[in-house]
Order: structure tokens, then sequence, then C-alpha cells
DNA sequence: TCAAATGTTTGATCTAGGTTAAACTTTGAT
DNA sequence: ATCAAAGTTTAACCTAGATCAAACATTTGA
């Protein structure tokens, strides 16, 4: 009577995703042998916590469907959000230096993940040369994301952070293509004001503004942006995502 | 009459640094082949760039002594400082992905570099496990850095980002043996403010701050902590390296 | 369905640290 | 050894955004 543990879950073979995960390297037969260390577990309710810190490290996570923040915490005790996680995204690799988590991540919203059990990983990564390199180009995409951030955190003001961070969202909803603009911010005012080093009244203001401005509108957790031109402009990036005769 | 190109330099296996850096798991043989596939330069000059952003990515670059510093450009020509790095630290991983550098490094004083060439050793990556595991490592301590360094830019005022950029330094130098109480601080003021998200005068204040109440000593480029509790302190870490004993 | 908890908005005030300016010091090239 | 360029310090002033405060909206769960 026993199934393979995930045998009723979608497989990466037939994941939307799997284009723009891990597995995007990777020929038909190594996807399965990837697939079949990969564990797919009933769908995590929105609060749930992924990893704390401390934890042992175990797995790294792909999510498939949902959207999860990740944050540690200061030696007084003080949260920080580190970031925010959509689809086609993985988590937990801030584990794998000293074996245990350094720091939390939870579901924002209802979540599937997938989990990937790091040892059966690294046995892949030996043997598997696209599995391996995607890895590391993940890492490395990680880093690359980090030094913009601390571009931004360092030298834009509070409506170029706030600008920044609305477009860097709807551009990864969009999974490469261009941008999306409607999409859903989960996230309350407080995280992103943690994330973004503001005070969350100061998001709320210009958030308002923004509104106001008819730049986006906002229905609930809903976000519509408007005006794409001049979020990026406000956002002081060169947005190639823009059609430039797109005056609006 | 052709010799190994890096016939007269230092190996790996006769290097001080070995247990900090990318042969830290291997065995005398693996060393050995790591060693191998390693250029060894000669000594470059203060200024001299190791990458450019753009350049394409071929070897990643092993700090054998020296001092860098890492920066990227934003679209608006600013630069951002994204990290010093010491002896036994590694540069240029963030060129994997996209398979060109994103950002630039450059010595700050007279350094040597042990290249790697990054299609030999993820060649090695294959079939020696403590390596790929070493480099999977590395990398995850590097992500692991940037969110702690998210919380000292977002949650920490001027003071503590100074107390912390120090103590961070003097940690470092002195490579796993608790923290050196004098060290070089080969940077500019401007340097220190920009990767710290201050201005010049805010750091160069605050240095005069401490030097004043007798917390820091400086002689040119050269630090030296006087008081190491009030330091850890400001920086707002309870810095394991400090005897709880000593009270000064 | 209602109340408590959680999250958001708005306004008034305050301050850390940015900006401007200018003198001073160190470094490095000739 | 000299001097221009680069880096540093110090002081006066100013502002972006934090903090404080209070009303308002939404969500949750009993």
């Amino acid at each position: 009577m026993s199934l393979p543990h995930n045998s009723n879950f979608i497989k990466c073979s037939t994941c939307s995703l799997k284009g723009f995960c891990l597995p995007m390297m990777l020929s038909h037969s190594d996807i399965d042998r990837l697939d079949n260390i990969i564990q797919r577990n009933k769908l995590l309710e929105k609060g749930t916590k992924v990893y704390s810190i401390g934890d042992k490290f175990t797995h790294i996570y792909a999510i498939r469907s949902g959207y999860l923040k990740s944050y540690s915490i200061s030696d007084s005790g003080e949260e920080q959000i580190t970031g925010f996680h959509l689809p086609g995204e993985i988590v937990g690799l801030e584990g794998i230096n000293t074996g245990s988590h350094v720091g939390f991540s939870e579901t924002l919203v209802p979540s599937h993940l997938c989990a990937i059990p790091y040892d059966k990983l690294d046995n892949l990564n030996s043997k598997i040369d696209g599995l391996r390199q995607q890895l590391f180009k993940i890492m490395s995409q990680e880093i690359t994301h980090n030094h913009e951030l601390m571009l931004m955190l360092n030298q834009k003001n509070a409506d170029e952070k706030i600008a920044t961070f609305l477009l860097s969202l709807s551009v990864r909803e969009s999974l490469g293509k261009g941008l999306t603009t409607q999409f859903v911010l989960p996230m309350t005012r407080t995280d992103i004001a943690n994330y973004l080093g503001l005070a969350l009244e100061t998001v709320s203001r210009i958030i308002g503004k923004l509104i106001k401005q008819d730049v986006i509108s906002v229905d609930h957790r809903q976000v519509t942006i408007n005006k794409v031109n001049i979020l990026s402009e406000l956002a002081g990036t060169s947005c190639h995502f823009v059609d430039p005769n797109q005056h609006n």
C-alpha cells in the first residue's frame, strides 16, 4: 500500500516553473533524477514557519506557489526582513555554511513548497553538471541581488525605495516576461518598512502619495501600476521593461 | 625551457591560509589537484582592477595577501562599495550568474591573488566533494554576511555602524583567532562612508570622537583598539571575542 | 455578529546626520 | 625638496524622515 510520498503532487517535469527554477538547465532524464529526491508536502497555511533560526539545516525549499518572507534577528532582538520570495525562487541557502539556519522563513499566504534534501542534492551535484551549475548561478544571483539592495538602502531616498520595491516585485511576478501591472502585496506596511529601512508611517505616506498622484491604485492587497514610466523615473532606474514610446 | 606558470610562487599546500580558504576541507592529493589549476601572478600594485563591470567572467580570485574593495555602479552612475576583502577571502563570485562581472574589484594595497579558472574549477567540483561543498559554504557565508549587513544598514545609527565596522575588520584580520587590536585601515573615509551609507564628514566626526574618548587610536592608517568592550557595546553586539572579565 | 486585535492613515513635532564651506594634512609625482 | 592633488577635519546650518500621538479600517475568531 505504500506509494511514493509525492505521488499525488505535481512533478518538476510538468511544473510551469521548471524553466525558472532548479531544473532550468536539465535534460528530461536528469529532471526525473532531481524529481525523485524532492518532497512535496501539503499546502502550508499562512504564517507557517518553513525553518527557524537554530534549526538543523537539512533542506532547501523551492516555492511552487505562495509567498514567503525571510528574516533574521539581531543580538538586541530586532527583526530584520532579508527578503520576500515568490514562486520559482529558492530559500534556505543561508544554512549551508554552518549546517544550521541563521534566520527564519515563513509563509505570508498559503503556499506549496518543494523541499529538497541537501545531502541528496549534493550527491546529485557531483553527477549532474547542469544541476550544480544552476545552483551556483542561483547563489551568485542572490549575491548580486544583495549588492543591488545595498545600493538601494545606502543611496536612495524613501520615495525611490518604495518605487524600486514596487517595480522589483512587479518584475519578479511576471517571471521574465517584462512586468505585471497588477499584483498582490501580501506583506504588511510594517514588513515593507522593515525591509527598506524606513518607518512604517513613511511607507504609508509615500504609498498614499503615489495613489493620490494616480501612479498606482491599491484595492485591499491588490496593487495596480497605472503609470509605469513615472514609477520607474521615481525608482531612478532606466527600466528596460518600459516601452519608451508609451508616455503614461 | 617552459616551466609551470606558477613554479616560483607559493602553493596551496604550503600556504598559511589553506585552512581558511578554498582548500579547507581537502586531502593532500586533492589540494594538489586544485593547485594545478590555480594561476599565481606577480604582485598587483595598489589601485589595480582585478575585474570590471562587463568583463567576461572567467576566474574567481582568492586573496593571498593585500586588501581589495568591490563596488558596483547604479544606473545613475553612483558608486556603491559592496565589500572589503582580506587574505583568505574569495572575490568574483557575482559573475557566475550571468557569465559577466556585474561590478568592479580593485586592490587597495599591493596584493597577491590566486586566480582560479572557473571552467576548470567546475570540472573539479564534479570530482572533489570537499571542494564543491566548500565553495557552496563560501557562497552561503556571503549570503549570511549580506543579511547581517542589511541589519546594520537598516537598523544601526552612525556610531553603531562605525563601531561594528571596526570590530568586524578586527575580527576578520585575526583569521578565526579572536580579534586583533591593531590593524590597518587601507580604505579612505570616503570609502568607509560609502560602504556604511553615511556622509564622509560623519565618519570623520565619529572616528574623531572615538579617538578623543580613547576607545581607539589612529596613527596614519594604523588603528589600535584600546577599549574593546566599549567598542562592542557601541556596536550593539555581545561580542564573544571579548573576555567578560576584562573591564577596559 | 460583534468585539478585540491587528494593521493603516494622517498630522505635529523633533533630531540624526546630511550638506555646505573652508582650513588643514598627507601623499605622490616631478 | 616642492607643490599640486587627494584626503581629512571641523563648524554652522538644514532637512528628510523618525517619532509620537490618535483616529480609522480591516481582519479574526468566539
